[in-house]
DNA sequence: CGGCCCTTTGACGGACGTCAAATAGCGTGG
DNA sequence: CCACGCTATTTGACGTCCGTCAAAGGGCCG
């Protein structure tokens, strides 16, 4: 049974587009892409980045979502699911509807710290967490060499994750830099002081 | 089958603690409730008022949802629901399995807004958003006297829930009825000039 | 009546945004 | 391989939105 096809997107390709009724739901395979949702005056809010495996929110399962964008910031490859045949295997398999509910509710639990970040937290605050969150979800995958990552992200795509202008993350950035918490040459990221880092954060 | 048993909770009073494991789903029969979550040092944000008919969230179905809190803002009657009585009966009932999977989307999409409101509005948006909001809420609940509902909510509650502070929500609202947008007085608002407000809050 | 919380107001400060210019990367094509 | 042009990053000066602090009412309940 056919119940997915693979597709590649060249970086900054759109996946989803906001206006899209469709049928399927996205899953990363390889590379960095990122779901936002944007006003008609061009301010953009990015809502995740998706690493390999995540699919692009469990709320596609069950109807369109409209309004979020999804577009590649590396180069792609990404599954496209039909959502009736999700849906199929969902009730036969008990199993695998509690892991989908157990996603379900952590995805939760991000939306809710993402508003937590944006409402409470201090611009320093908000770019650490970034930074620590995406090390550790590439750490679960592997995709770390000690403190090390590819970080292929432009500044601009943490300023719309964080609800900063691209200036003001160059700056935090920098003096993250010159205080020796990080370091970034490249296109990769490296924690030189995780300790720092994590109390820069104000992370548990 | 006692699947749910009513309680009152008066102004103020916690319904739900944020460490609480709890087998229990609340929902608010009468009055209004806030769900928010809190950092160590005091900062909170809330995520969603709570009228009438509102669960806590679909994520409460599925697991405890650490970390929230949900709070009396006036007098509440509300029941708890069994987690696993309710889990029963979704996979009993495929309509309603639809109509909560409706709900969750819902939410999602709630979630998103959000994250945009906070992360890419200014003040005066983000508090007439919620005026709206909730205006549009409560007409579905017949709970608005014309254009004149009853308003419960501190500016406390407005503040934690754009992410400002209570004096600069006393500024906002102050502009707000000095331009003739919205009357304030006692624990009632009403909206004057519909259109206009409509305008500050960059509304569809 | 008295205390407590809420709201309002004003002066001031700071975090972050805007604007602009200089520099550095990076992909493309000659 | 170099030249070119675009886009990203950095930096500084300056502006503004919103926060902080403080004081003065106002409303509500014991």
């Amino acid at each position: 049974m056919p119940i997915s096809t693979v597709h590649t997107a060249p970086a900054r390709r759109t996946i989803f587009h906001p206006k899209e009724w469709s049928e399927f739901v996205p899953v990363i395979c390889s590379g960095w892409a990122v779901s936002s949702i944007a006003l008609p005056d061009g301010r953009r809010q990015i809502l995740a980045f998706l690493l390999p495996g995540d699919a692009v929110s469990t709320g596609f399962l069950f109807g369109p979502l409209s309004g979020r964008h999804v577009e590649a910031v590396t180069e792609v490859t990404y599954r496209r699911f039909k959502r009736n045949d999700l849906r199929a295997l969902l009730f036969e398999n008990s199993d695998l509807f509690d892991r989908i509910s157990k996603t379900w509710t952590d995805e939760r639990v991000q939306a809710d710290q993402l508003a937590l970040d944006l409402g409470r937290r201090t611009a320093s605050e908000r770019i650490a967490r970034q930074i620590l969150n995406l090390a550790e979800r590439l750490a679960k995958r592997d995709m770390m060499s000690g403190q090390t990552m590819e970080f292929p992200l432009r500044q601009r795509h943490i300023a719309d994750a964080t609800g900063l202008t691209p200036v003001h993350v160059s700056k935090v950035l920098g003096e993250f830099q010159r205080a020796h918490l990080i370091e970034i040459s490249g296109r990769s990221l490296t924690i030189l002081n995780e300790a720092e880092l994590r109390m820069a954060a104000d992370w548990p």
